[in-house]
DNA sequence: CACCATTTGACACTAACTGGGAAAAGATAC
DNA sequence: GTATCTTTTCCCAGTTAGTGTCAAATGGTG
């Protein structure tokens, strides 16, 4: 569903352009007008209305225990919904934009159901930790047909 | 009904701001012009009216012992009652303040029925630790569709 | 090179949050 | 019971953050 890379940036108050191309994905798989929004990793995800339910519906059915807790403080409560403005903009909260260190430029990822929204200099260091990590297994990407 | 985290403060009286955006929900569900606000972890958790009297109701239901005791002394005791002022902000007693370790920055984080109070470089250590579980269980992360 | 869609920066306007002063209520000591 | 002090409540105003809109800049395409 969503795929490829797009340098974008955020304004000053906290306004995230996100690429046209994941805008229209979204319009013609689910047609939802918003997204999902929440901390993973040292970033954002941002998920389509439906997959966010699943999610939700999945944690909630977790036995209580730490684990449940866990999901329910780092990933369900800081969620925002985001709604596209008339740009394509979505704004995001103060804390989801202290969380990801995002201020000016912003790296988009589509990562097939959801999206990821990167500070640029996390994206790289991240992407360089990726590729350290597949040289270290050349056989077995080797197999994939890399 | 409630979810979001937000970066607030509470001054030096210990009136703390509740984002709008919960005043609203609890508005628009239960018409509450209040919270109870009681200890829970290392903060503090409030309810709407409906929710808390449940709670009473349940922790008084119990068979007398030293568990409704507990229950009745560390969280029904020193629960208190508090209402919004004019700029949307409750009143919280000294000793839930001292409890909570509330000075300036707190962070208040929506967990669907209740609201959770924190100082905020508590908040900052607990979610350390949640994602801390949740990096050691990545399996079971990518099974609820992170 | 001109055109078009997309992205970005800027502005004004509104809403939300924060801080302080004074009145009211409650507690404490005499 | 009264005086004094502290805490809480009410109200006002300043500051900051968020929203909606417009227009300039950017980059790709014919």
């Amino acid at each position: 569903m969503f795929n490829g890379e797009f340098n974008n940036a955020i304004d000053l108050k906290g306004r995230a352009s996100i690429p046209a191309a994941f805008r229209e994905a979204l319009q013609n798989s689910t047609g939802d007008v918003s997204l999902y929004v929440t901390k993973s990793d040292s970033g954002l995800a941002a998920y389509p209305t439906s997959a966010w339910q699943g999610i939700c519906d999945r944690v909630n059915a977790l036995p209580p225990g730490p684990l449940r807790t866990a999901n329910l403080r780092t990933k369900i409560a800081p969620a925002k919904e985001c709604s596209f403005d008339r740009q394509g903009r979505i704004q995001l909260p103060q804390s989801l934009r202290e969380y990801a260190a995002l201020e000016k430029d912003i790296v988009v990822v589509g990562m097939g159901d959801k999206l990821e929204i990167w500070n640029l200099q996390r994206h790289l260091e991240a992407t360089a930790k990726s590729e350290a990590l597949l040289r270290e297994n050349e056989q077995a990407q080797a197999e994939l047909g890399f």
